[in-house]
DNA sequence: AACCATCCCAACCGCTGTGAC
DNA sequence: GGTCACAGCGGTTGGGATGGT
């Protein structure tokens, strides 16, 4: 608004004020024909210039607005000014929920790409969007909320994962093949040279772009961020980042193998990662060949891509699933259902989305965040919550008793009524089962929650927390596994830890939000 | 009321892609 | 094939608006 045209304290007479003029190289700085190009907000007078000119001439030919009209302005920026203010159709005001929606949708799929998620929301400019999403970004990053919304990572996640072909994993030398059924090559990685790590706000280099599958797809909100080394260009990606393998004749992703880790430790590495449960989970690994010395990463699934190898700057990851449909949620196929849920759980489990009960609209997340608050300044509803204390959850009464008064923050203004009671209700179903019975969850403290809640070397899932879904399946699997073999032989183990010390290891217990590690990162980087 | 932190968004910047020459 | 100009994309910035203390 700032810099909106309206702001009319300036003349409309083009003029080059701006301190900032002719710092540039190939933006508004490089004058035209030796006329110094205006910067800063546009004035009505300079828009009516503008709309003239292209009533008469159309769009397009930006460089010659200057040269027919005087403006001083370069042709990028009229460009810009046009497309995102004075072109008509231009829907102004806030997104709509089903605009919202749709954007969640869209970069689920799309990931970053602005443009092309505008070209689905007629009326709106891809700056616009790219706006919106930056600012769910932070909302959600600042409330431990997640980017998408729980239907949807359930219902994205089986198409990506149908589509995606699971990395070929190196565990020290055993390769491992997760899935070659699709057809696909899936790619190889090795993982020696990686620590897998929770959460990393501060993200070294660029965004990274991994896809947690469960919705938990974007590593600028949560940090899920394969730490990007030695980022130094650009790689542009194709418009369809996964379609790449499933709609050319060569259905082959890019192959990494352990020689060639160390040339892609110095690149943008993107990947995903796609924690998803099987309800007969060993069966599935050593059915489809999994190595089951590699826990962990036998259930990553890739949003592989051809930029793997060469990608310099990683996009938010997508859930990249097919295009089925804009604005379709189908319900999650069955067999999704048992995919993501944990086998040792007798009751539905919740969401890996944090949120489930949220719309994943703006509007709940700031009622969600504020919910979120409200409970951090009265810990002692938490703390009060006697069966809750200190990492151990001894009771499922306790959490009954917990989300009972957790509906004392319910805000009956919230826009979907996805009050924290209701939230908290649906990770902590009233059997009190659900946390109890799985021994091998671990929780992850998640900051707006009290400090009392936090782990001892066992304790409980967060299921507000992403991280905490994926130490809690790695720690999961990685304890399945290791009953079955006993010992870790692989170089994973480095990774890995001992599965008792895996929490820790993994930053899996009492870890502060803001300061975890990023779920992926190559260690041994220069 | 004053101060501060955060939000919001228009605009800028740097880069890549594409087509013409 | 190389160069140039232009179009477009995505990330970042700056500053007014807003809300909280």
């Amino acid at each position: 608004m700032g810099r909106s045209s309206t702001a009319e304290s300036e003349d409309g007479v083009v003029s080059a004020e701006s301190p900032l003029s002719n710092d540039g190289d190939n933006f508004c700085g490089s004058s035209s024909g030796g006329a110094v190009m205006k910067k800063g907000p546009w004035t009505s007078a300079e828009d009516a210039i503008l709309v003239e000119y292209v009533k008469r001439h159309g769009e397009g030919n930006w460089n010659a607005v200057q040269k027919h009209t005087g403006l001083a302005r370069c042709g990028k920026s009229c460009r810009l000014r046009w497309a995102n203010h004075l072109r008509p159709n231009l829907k102004k005001g806030a997104f709509t929920s089903e605009e919202e929606r749709l954007i969640i949708e869209l970069h689920a799929k799309m990931g970053n790409k602005w443009a092309r998620m505008a070209a689905h929301l007629p009326g709106r400019t891809d700056n616009e969007i790219k706006n919106y999403w930056n600012t769910r970004v932070k909302r959600c990053q600042r409330a431990g909320l997640p980017l998408y919304p729980p239907d949807l990572c359930q219902h994205l996640l089986p198409e990506s994962q149908q589509q995606l072909s699971p990395p070929r994993i190196y565990g020290g030398d055993k390769a491992c093949d997760i899935l070659q059924s699709n057809g696909y090559r899936a790619p190889d990685i090795g993982f020696n040279n990686f620590n897998i790590l929770t959460f990393a706000p501060e993200v070294r280099g660029v965004p990274g772009s991994i896809s947690m599958g469960n919705g938990f797809a974007s590593p600028h909100s949560y940090g899920f961020v394969p730490q990007t080394i030695g980022v130094s260009e650009r790689a542009r990606e194709p418009d369809e980042p996964m379609s790449d393998y499933g709609s050319g004749g060569v259905n082959e992703a890019p192959t990494f193998n352990r020689a060639q880790t160390d040339s892609c430790v110095d690149k943008s590495f993107q990947f995903g990662l796609c924690v998803s449960y099987d309800t007969d989970h060993t069966k599935k690994l050593l059915s489809s060949g999994v190595n089951q010395d590699t826990p962990f990463m036998s259930d990553v699934i890739y949003s592989a891509s051809e930029h793997f190898a060469n990608a310099q700057k990683s996009e938010l990851p997508s859930l990249q699933y097919q295009d089925t449909g804009l604005g379709v949620w189908d319900p999650p196929p069955e067999s999704f259902d048992s995919l993501v849920q944990s086998p040792p759980l007798s009751g539905p489990l919740p969401s890996h989305c944090p949120s489930p009960g949220s719309s994943g609209l703006l509007e709940d997340l700031i009622y969600e965040a504020k919910a979120l608050r409200k409970l951090e300044n009265h810990p002692s509803a938490w703390a009060t919550s006697s069966n809750v204390s200190h990492g151990k959850v001894t009771d499922g009464s306790g959490f009954k008793t917990c989300s009972t008064e957790f509906k004392g923050y319910i805000d009956p203004n919230s826009p979907s009524c996805n009050s924290m009671g209701s939230l908290f209700n649906r990770y902590t179903p009233t059997t009190g089962r659900l946390l109890e019975d799985d021994v091998t969850m671990h929780h992850v403290k998640s900051e707006v929650f009290d400090p009392s809640w936090i782990v001892g070397t066992e304790s409980k899932v967060d299921y507000m927390r992403p991280d905490a879904i994926l130490g809690s399946c790695w720690v999961e699997q990685s304890g399945l596994a290791s009953k079955q073999r006993g010992s870790t032989t692989d170089s994973t183990v480095p990774l890995q830890g001992d599965t008792s010390a895996s929490a820790s290891t993994w930053g899996f217990t009492s870890c502060p939000w803001n300061i975890m590690p990023a779920v992926c990162q190559i260690s041994d980087v220069p």
